[in-house]
DNA sequence: TTTTATTGTAACATTATTTGTTACAATCAA
DNA sequence: TTGATTGTAACAAATAATGTTACAATAAAA
């Protein structure tokens, strides 16, 4: 099965702040409707990406703001905060195979450490790509936009 | 979310034609009772794997046999037999963001190639291993058991 | 101090997906 | 023709994801 939106939509959260925090202040309503879901969708994701440290929200007065460099931020740090696979779960092992047949008895640790190793491997690409890549990447595109809408 | 158990169970399929076909006709019941799941399941299993030609099924007289070698059969071809995730479609990625939001506009276009990079990666990895390299592992377990029964 | 806007969170509702089950026609060897 | 088996439809149950309502807690500003 697929990965969480949440994933997508902590992202895209980011690129938010990024984009429109000086201007504005970033309230779940305001991600609520760029997003285009419930703001308690939002307020949820904020507070699982303020407790991995990602994220400040001011109680309150209200406002999001981002808690490092945005090139500190890898998708890793991303899924962490906000899937809730735990470290080698990515695969779901089938829960009772036979304890009387020998192949049943074995399969999970015959397996396990090459689940992992697949695991690790996407987890590892997720290390490797920043919040700021994807940013870059929005601006890039909304730039285009921009000229676009110039030449005519 | 997690990979569905089917990925597991078609291992654990393999494993079993190869380690009891000499001495028994692999049919839906008997892999069943190894799986400990109902022979629906497994026999939903069967075609999907057969269609994508990594097995044959004996339809009457009954009984699975695995279609080519299987150190040329890598996890990747039966991840691909088995789960229903399309390709570039790891993530879910949320339905309708705001088309009056330039982030939102923006968004699917600014994350597709990277999260593509992530489900390669994911995907490579699983390419580099093959049935061959599982049932190795789950037979040398095996052989463990019974070495420490040979010693009692 | 009261008002206002907002967050945090519980409780519940809805929808989607996965997994399990029953039933039975189709198949094929004996 | 019998018996064992597969293939598949139809439905049931369990699980998980997502959406919604409601409201207390918070903090700035009036």
């Amino acid at each position: 099965m697929q990965i969480s939106s949440r994933f997508t939509i902590a992202i895209h959260i980011f690129a938010c702040i990024d984009v429109f925090g000086k201007d504005y202040k970033i309230t779940s309503d305001f991600l609520a409707s760029s997003v285009n879901v419930n703001p308690v969708v939002i307020r949820r994701l904020l507070t699982q990406l303020k407790a991995a440290g990602l994220i400040t929200v001011a109680r309150g007065t209200g406002g999001a703001a981002i808690a490092r460099p945005l090139d500190e931020i890898t998708f890793y740090d991303v899924y962490l905060a906000v899937e809730c696979i735990e470290s080698n779960k990515l695969f779901h092992f089938h829960d009772n195979p036979s304890t009387s047949c020998p192949v049943g008895r074995n399969i999970h640790k015959g397996l396990d450490d090459k689940l992992e190793r697949v695991q690790a491997a996407m987890e590892r690409e997720m290390k490797s790509i920043t919040i700021k890549d994807a940013k870059d990447d929005i601006e890039k595109y909304i730039a285009m936009e921009n000229s676009v809408t110039d030449k005519q």
